[in-house]
DNA sequence: TAGATTGTTAATCGATTAACAATC
DNA sequence: TAGATTGTTAATCGATTAACAATC
């Protein structure tokens, strides 16, 4: 599989065609062309061929692709099955929701445990791993060599943590904190979840109605 | 306040510019220049002058923006004075988390209360608001005539309600679903928090550099 | 006034779309 | 073989960047 230089529009879409050629899967589908699947999802069937171009020549010529095979490729681009180790930081309502409702988080990478802060939540457990105490996240990181940490603690405490996580050598960073964290120079990578962000665009797309309606 | 045509990474642009306006004016500053800004954000005073061009003149020469008449500039242009209604549909850990951890929820909406299937937690409350049976959601929907739907039920149910809140004439849907729901012709907007995606976007990037140092 | 910095027009760059030869 | 559909090259479109006159 080839890699080079890839655009960020073109990563973003491959979780999305993962996704859809999940569900296709799902449904028994067996082939697909770039002219359905381009219907189904709402792109020209040259900008899929051209995404998938990108990293390889996953069709055939007057068949199309293959359902199976093609989101296996695309699996193997996106990492899925590198089984990458997750810690989460945070055991709050938020995070606990995280593991228990998405078991992808579980089921696609060897998730370790959790970490918080609260005495009374330390020594239970989330969908059976461990709450430990957050004063240890770092050696924990350490030892382990943890790839990805889930940052789901109060804003206030976001960037402390994230300085003992780079500090330890964490190497991805899924930030559900509200807030810009810094990882400095060489840092990990970071992914963040802005909740209010993608809000404020959906207000933003009601204003606009409204401020269209108003001026008929 | 112009609004026309209006590209979307213009309009995704525009809550991270909100958020480092509320940022610098919570450290007291009262101007800023797009070169500053620019170099704050790491985007060019270019593209930041062209942005908010799109909207109106909200800067002066010599002199750069006024952070506080700035950040309400795009406060507006975000309808976040508005006061849209919102109710939470699934008031399990995701929806739980969402509108106790969020302020902004709360604070910048009129939240209306929260629905569930769940018996046992009917006629309780979060955050001091009441979880309806989520039975009577639609003549809710209806007779608040509520603007946003925040849907964090699990997947199997997500179709079925959303077909029900379009039904009831919703204009907005806020989607943690991780699945895609159709909302038809002349449908509510839909805004969707794919957590699955943001993550494999992080495995993504650490399988490439994974790959480029084997290649070393 | 001189310096700074905007808003906007023009130039460049990159991403999407169209076209088509190759081939299953 | 004929029809379908790919992968890729070329054309178009849109978004970002650069430049600069206007002006605070």
């Amino acid at each position: 599989m080839k890699r080079t230089n890839i655009s960020n529009n073109v990563i973003r879409r491959l979780p999305r065609y993962l996704r859809k050629l999940d569900d296709l899967a799902s449904r028994g589908e067996e082939r697909i062309s770039s002219d359905k699947l381009g219907r189904q999802m709402g792109l020209t069937p040259s900008q899929i061929r051209q995404d998938f171009s990108c990293f390889g020549e996953f069709g055939q010529q007057g068949y199309g692709y293959n359902v199976d095979s093609l989101r296996k490729e695309i699996g193997q681009i996106l990492g899925t099955y590198r089984d990458y180790s997750a810690i989460l930081v945070g055991a709050g309502n938020l995070g606990t929701a995280l593991v228990q409702n998405f078991e992808f988080i579980i089921e696609g990478y060897s998730f370790l445990g959790a970490f918080d802060v609260r005495p009374e939540v330390i020594g239970k457990d989330i969908s059976g791993f461990p709450i430990y105490d957050v004063a240890g996240v770092g050696d924990f990181v350490r030892e382990h060599k943890v790839d990805i940490a889930i940052l789901t603690v109060p804003r206030e405490a976001a960037q402390d943590l994230t300085d003992v996580l780079v500090e330890a050598g964490i190497r991805a960073i899924w930030n559900f904190t509200n807030t810009e964290i810094s990882v400095g120079e060489n840092g990990p990578l970071v992914e963040s979840i802005h909740f209010a962000d993608s809000l404020l665009v959906l207000t933003y797309h009601l204003a606009e109605l409204d401020d269209a309606n108003k001026k008929k």
